[in-house]
DNA sequence: ATACAGGCTCGCC
DNA sequence: GGCGAGCCTGTA
């Protein structure tokens, strides 16, 4: 298998696969192996480039969004100290692109997990579900469509884990698969609209709504707001004792941030993620042992 | 061990 | 039409 070279300029591939927009690609080597959509894919980044295996550097292109022209996005932040400090922390951090099937069962499943459980539930759809190939000595597989998971029961989902989620996952599945909920029809909606349709689907509110809009529909101002960027807004921009109230947040959100306002939340995001879970870990469980 | 997670939904008031 | 409890399961 042969890499191919492309430039990746104001980009920072292990930022972008691991500030929590998706769960499946694996380190391989010096590099990640996952899934395009159908397509196996091994990249992995040296500087100004990006390796890319054999044929796949368009679409790596347009899945990483090397297109979004980052310098200007993150110079059009509002100017304050908490955004500030986090556009620093994230350079090269970019909004992807990815497949809205995908993306909108990915986030079903997500409510109330952490990263590391998300991750497992993707992988375990992946493998029991999906269609496997090899890239560059790594086993991949895709994420399974609407199709195939509507095919399957609530049984065989709630064995990959997904608890109370296996029911909202098979029947939205059921609803994209028969075409009743029309996703790839609904890129051409305006914001709001797609948000509702979005929210009609079962296993679908506000927060994973505008999670899919910002990751596969390319809606760069949705904003979505979970217990960390809450967290976030509170502490820095409201102070910790003042009382808000949901709506409020949601209009301070919605109008501060502006028209890359997704952009804005996934670095203040990632950022906080980063640096409180570091306190976290302040005193480190699994110290090397010194060999004598 | 036992809270508690990157929410949504339904039932209750 | 706002509020709170319940839902599954792995991780810390």
């Amino acid at each position: 298998m042969t890499l191919k070279e492309i430039e990746a300029a104001d980009f920072n591939l292990a930022l972008t696969l691991d500030s929590g927009q998706v769960f499946h690609w694996e380190p391989s080597g010096t590099g990640y192996a996952g899934m395009i959509a159908d397509r196996a894919v091994y990249v992995e980044q040296r500087s100004e480039h990006l390796l890319v295996s054999g044929g796949a550097g368009i679409a790596v292109r347009k899945y990483l969004a090397l297109d979004h022209p980052l310098r200007e996005i993150c110079a059009g932040f509002p100017d304050d100290p908490a955004l500030n400090a986090a556009r620093d922390y994230c350079r090269g951090l970019r909004i992807i692109r990815q497949p809205l099937w995908e993306c909108l069962a990915t986030f079903i499943t997500s409510s109330m997990k952490q990263v590391a459980h998300i991750r497992q539930i993707s992988r375990a759809l992946r493998e029991r579900f999906g269609a496997s190939a090899t890239v560059y000595g790594s086993h991949v597989y895709a994420f399974p469509s609407a199709a195939r998971l509507a095919g399957a029961n609530q049984k065989q989902l709630r064995d990959c884990a997904l608890g109370y989620r296996a029911k909202n996952l098979l029947l939205t599945a059921r609803l994209v698969s028969s075409g009743e909920a029309a996703l790839e029809g609904w890129r051409q909606l305006p914001d709001g609209e797609l948000r509702a349709r979005l929210c009609e689907l079962p296993g679908v509110g506000p927060k994973v709504a505008n999670c899919v809009m910002l990751f596969a529909y390319e809606r760069l101002r949705a904003f979505p707001i979970d217990v960390w960027i809450e967290r976030v807004l509170k502490e820095k921009y409201f102070g910790r004792k003042r009382k808000i109230t949901p709506q409020k947040l949601r209009d301070f959100c919605d109008n501060y941030f502006g028209e890359h306002g997704g952009y804005a939340q996934q670095y203040l995001f990632h950022h906080a993620r980063r640096t409180m879970a570091r306190k976290r870990n302040a005193k480190p469980t699994r110290q090397v042992p010194v060999s004598q």
